[in-house]
RNA sequence: GCCGACGUAGCUCAACUGGCAGAGCAGCGGUUUUGUAAACCGCGGGUUGGGGGUUCGAGUCCCUUCGUCGGCUCCA
């Protein structure tokens, strides 16, 4: 993600640290060996900020344990090893990792040497090199040894400030019908200072954190009764699902979409024609029976809305036809999934699908793009990654519906797209819908976990299995594509990032509360309450605080509720018509008139519509 | 789902090796009528997540179940 990166860093700084974090991990493991002999090795990469080292360990590790190891740690950089590099026939290497019982290193030297780079990940090969099949190299620090490619530094003496960060469980190469090993995460760097910043970071993102401040801000709750992962909304969290679903209407509407409604439940057979059962059936809810009829909650709305383009003859003329909704949708994430609301199990998705025919999608899919990128200006997102997903040829027929034209065809068009709106992405392949390619934005949460926030994708399958036609211009019967898109995402994910995003500090168009009028004395009250009608009666939220609680207090708590307005109502204010304004930054911009106050926040909600719809509406381009 | 940890008042946290469940904030009642980040006094508040067990005695030890957290797997 971002930021905890010295900012001056270059490149040749980075691998240094690399480096070093990756001999931290070396001296890590060989820590653990001598306190738990009989520790088997998996591998041990670097990532952002550190470094983890997955191992077998004689018993399971807790987070008691990493001060023990840490003192371990120093005990042998204190007698500050040398790492020694030694180049071997991958035959001995085995020979030599199967005499010491290391049967993860076996397997990666086995695999290397048999399969050649098939199954070598990212992950392994700090360890193998894949493009060598014949020799490897090893490292030896100390009575330590560990098959591994370096670089290393050359003594254990180099190597910076660190500190163990968790311990947990992972499965052997990622798979979760293998062993599961301890994994260890570490950080390390150069200096003290870069460490204490980098820890500082680590509390100041859980300060961010949407579960806690969803909480502080009365926006949503859990409640172990109604059930793991349905969150319910309380009304400050509401204000913000409805200010997004007025700014997903507002654009949909002005972008050519119509709206529709869907039950939340649909029969069986409807989930055999979409392919969702038996493929997608353990995301879902178990089935409810009624007069022998199966019900499902539904996964998602795209059948819905399929059934809806269907139930009418479609004419060329009529598409492409954008059909809208807010649906909310109900999947069963394994438990130890779920995550706030980042990662829920009934989730209102901003979803649309698009029907239009081959030559229409690149026009559609840019516009889409585009309204992503308004929406991200308009919300100021700046750190987040475009993902393209292809499909993998070899895996046509399987993974993959086996049209290799249509692939062909709708990933260079998705392509085109891109580049023509110089959208920035990266292309991965093998990640595609089983129906098409498509796009996704990937944005980190403040405790840098990875996800999805919207998504946009080219489905050529689904249209078929439910006899999608229109009439084309010389009266035949052609099969439309469809675009299943999400460009804020679903509300639980939209708005556990938005609050990260803002720390809470919501910007005037979406802040549950907009203003709250703070009189300073009971004779203020009824003045107070004026000032507070005449807000509400210009649509805005405004709140008067009459509690009998001295001014400081007042601030305090709006503060901590971070109302973007507070608005001091006093004698002189009484007496003017006016009101102190005090922003949440802590700026006070003086007292002005009520007339003023309420052109000035007319203009600053006024914001949301303008530059950023316009990018999302494409009309910058046109302009 | 898997590995590990953790569940004490609305929130944040106490309670030495098993020995009378406590504090601050919030809430409620009263006093104060207040000018830009916490006025003062008082009061109520708990089947220590649920269930079972060990023990003279369990918040503390054991089993089980639910939930949460850190990862893994998976995903909007």
């Amino acid at each position: 993600m971002d930021q905890s990166e010295p900012r001056q860093t270059k490149s040749s700084d980075r691998r240094d640290l690399e480096t070093m974090r990756h001999s931290a991990a070396h001296v890590m493991v060989a820590a653990v060996q001598r306190l738990f002999p009989g520790t088997k090795l998996g591998v041990g990469p670097t990532v952002e900020h550190g470094f983890y080292y997955d191992m077998e360990v004689p018993r399971p590790l807790t987070s008691d344990d990493l001060p023990v190891i840490e003192a371990e740690m120093h005990k042998i950089l204190a007698e500050r090893p040398e790492f020694e590099r030694e180049e071997m026939p991958i035959e001995t290497a085995i020979d030599y990792f199967r005499a010491h019982g290391q049967d993860y290193k076996v397997e990666l030297l086995s695999d290397l040497k048999e399969r050649g780079t098939t199954r070598v990940t990212s992950r392994e090969d700090m360890d193998v090199d894949p493009g060598n099949r014949t020799s490897a190299t090893m490292y030896r620090t100390g009575e330590f040894v560990d098959l591994c490619r370096g670089p290393h530094v050359p003594s254990a003496g180099r190597i910076g400030p660190f500190k163990l960060l968790s311990v947990s469980g992972a499965y052997w190469r990622g798979d979760e019908h293998r062993p599961m090993l301890q994994r260890i995460y570490g950080t390390a760097w150069f200096t003290r200072e870069q460490l204490d910043h980098y820890l500082w970071q680590l509390d100041e993102a859980e300060r961010r954190d949407h579960r806690r401040i969803g909480r502080d801000l009365g926006l949503f709750m859990f409640d172990e009764e109604v059930g793991p992962g349905l969150p319910l909304w309380l009304p400050n969290g509401t204000v913000l699902i409805e200010e997004l679903e007025r700014l997903a209407k507002e654009t949909e509407e002005r972008a050519g979409y119509v709206r529709v409604r869907t039950p939340h439940v649909a029969k069986e057979s409807m989930y055999l024609r979409s392919g969702h059962l038996p493929y997608y059936a353990e995301s879902m809810f178990p089935p409810m029976e009624l007069e022998g009829v199966r019900y499902y909650l539904k996964p998602m709305n795209c059948p819905h809305h399929h059934k809806i383009y269907a139930a009418q003859q479609r004419s060329y003329r009529d598409i492409p036809l954008r059909l809208a909704e807010y649906g909310t949708c109900y999947r069963y994430e394994k438990s130890g999934e779920l995550f706030g609301l980042m990662r829920v199990r009934s989730l209102q998705m901003n979803d649309a699908h698009i029907y239009c025919t081959l030559d229409q999608i690149e026009d559609e899919f840019l516009a889409v793009c585009r309204m992503y990128l308004g929406y991200f200006e308009l919300f100021g997102i700046d750190q987040y990654l475009m993902r393209f997903s292809t499909h993998d040829p070899n895996q046509l027929g399987g993974k993959y519906v086996d049209q290799p034209e249509l692939w062909k065809k709708t990933e260079e068009i998705v392509r085109r797209a891109l580049d023509h709106g110089r959208i920035n992405y990266t292309e991965t392949a093998g990640e595609a819908a089983f129906y098409g390619p498509k796009i996704d934005v990937q944005v980190w949460s403040a405790i840098g976990r990875e996800f999805t926030l919207a998504t946009n994708q080219v489905d050529f399958a689904v249209p078929e299995r439910f006899g999608l036609t229109y009439v084309n211009a010389r009266g035949e019967h052609e099969t439309p594509i469809c675009i299943h898109r999400a460009p804020l995402g679903t509300h639980e994910r939209m708005i556990g990032f938005l609050i990260e995003h803002y720390a809470g500090a919501f910007p005037l168009w979406l802040a549950p509360v907009q203003a709250v009028v703070l009189p300073i004395a009971d004779r203020h009250a009824p003045y107070a309450e004026e000032v507070g009608g005449r807000l509400r009666a210009r649509g805005f939220r405004a709140h008067v605080d009459t509690r009998r609680e001295n001014l400081n207090h007042k601030i305090r708590d709006a503060q901590l509720q971070k109302i973007p307005y507070m608005l001091v109502v006093g004698d002189r204010e009484l007496e003017a018509g006016t009101a102190a304004v005090r922003l949440r930054s802590g700026e006070n911009i003086g007292t002005i008139s009520v007339d003023d106050l309420l052109a000035r926040l007319d203009a600053e909600r006024g914001q949301r519509q303008h530059a950023a719809l316009d990018t999302a509406l494409g009309h910058s381009d046109n302009a």
